[in-house]
DNA sequence: TTAGCATTAGGAAAAACTCCCGATTATCAC
DNA sequence: GTGATAATCGGGAGTTTTTCCTAATGCTAA
């Protein structure tokens, strides 16, 4: 039996130390890096190599959205499981879109992180079952989700748009500057065909991303 | 049997034809007066003391709130039915709290504008059955409404803003200074405890006033 | 390789918001 | 009645936010 090698990134300590908790239980699985952050996760993936990759969206710096979208592009072949807090599938096909494997909810049970690990490895794809539901309710929806035109980058500063962050605070958050900010919520809101910040958050309900 | 004399204030003139026409069925009311602002209802008021006035809330200038209270204050014993387009118990709230008699929603049956005619002629109140459930069950509620704070133009800036209106179209729509629904944006925030527009429109979207 | 999009950000101007102030009117308690 | 309090209205001045324009970089796809 061979050992699956995983590497684990998320900015919060404990959820890392969890999850590394929770793959001891089963001696398949060997953590063999911890990151923090998208750029060093970029950089440790290419020394370590790993089977499988878990990794958070919501980070501050790159974001997992970017991460997953660079190391996708450099090793196609990288298997990537994001480990996320939002149970909705605009994150889910968002990562996805980027080039994930899996998505999974951070409140999902230990066993299904153990199985999604297991199917990815074996080269298949692993979504959360509520998830997926809302994934293909969407597919078959008529009046697609329209955040799809939205860049990852976008769809994060759109989201902490949404969740009545601040330019400046997000700028700090994704370490870019609050003017940035500014003249990405203006060509978001030129995408998404709205005028005002009300439009806003009530798309963003709609969408699940907040709720009210 | 005596006759209802009645007075109509709607801003769209299609909204007394219908009101008029419904009343006519019925010989007792006698519509003895329309006008199509707040300003002059309170006006005719004076002129044709009616048994019972049938007011609209939005309208512009003065609106409904600012007219019931007006009216109220000078005739207590004035009869006020607010027909609404809004189905809502923040609304009927606020009407009564100014002084109205009864609360009833634009899509209401005929005989229910008849029923409460009859009973504001009584000297009852009368409230639409699905928003006298809404206000009992706020009335239960610890959690009681935030927006039961906001004056009765405060409530009505708060609306407009929360349905994604600029200061300066609410200022043409209220025949006030863009810069007076500036200021009043302001104190609504602080009276609210919030501190952005995000955190308006869930508040909104809470309360019913808005849908998402 | 060229065209196009994504990401980043600065400058300048417009728009929105805040804070402070004053005026008027109504209400309410004493 | 009188004074305190609150609601409504708005000007002035300053700050913040948003927009629009421009431009550099890097990546992707044709």
């Amino acid at each position: 039996m061979s050992t699956i090698r995983i590497m684990l990134v998320d900015d919060h300590a404990v959820v890392r130390a969890g999850v590394r908790r929770l793959l001891e239980q089963d001696n398949r699985f060997l953590v063999v890096s911890e990151c923090d952050s998208g750029e060093r996760a970029y950089q440790q993936f290419g020394e370590y190599l790993p089977d499988i990759t878990v990794i958070d969206l919501s980070m501050p710096g790159m974001g997992g959205l970017e991460a997953i979208s660079r190391i996708t592009a450099r090793y196609p072949a990288a298997k990537l499981l994001v480990l996320s807090m939002h149970e909705n599938a605009a994150f889910a096909s968002q990562a996805l879109k980027a080039g994930a494997k899996g998505y999974l909810s951070k409140n999902s049970l230990a066993e299904e992180l153990v199985n999604a690990l297991d199917s990815i490895f074996k080269g298949q794809t692993y979504i959360n079952a509520s998830i997926s539901k809302q994934i293909a309710q969407q597919f078959l929806n008529a009046t697609e989700n329209p955040l799809q035109i939205l860049s990852a980058r976008e769809f994060e500063i759109f989201r902490l748009l949404a969740e009545g962050t601040d330019s400046v605070d997000i700028g700090k958050k994704l370490n870019i500057s609050g003017k940035t900010v500014a003249n990405y919520q203006t060509t978001i809101k030129q995408k998404l065909n709205i005028n005002n910040s009300v439009e806003m958050v009530r798309l963003a309900i709609r969408c699940g991303l907040i709720d009210s």
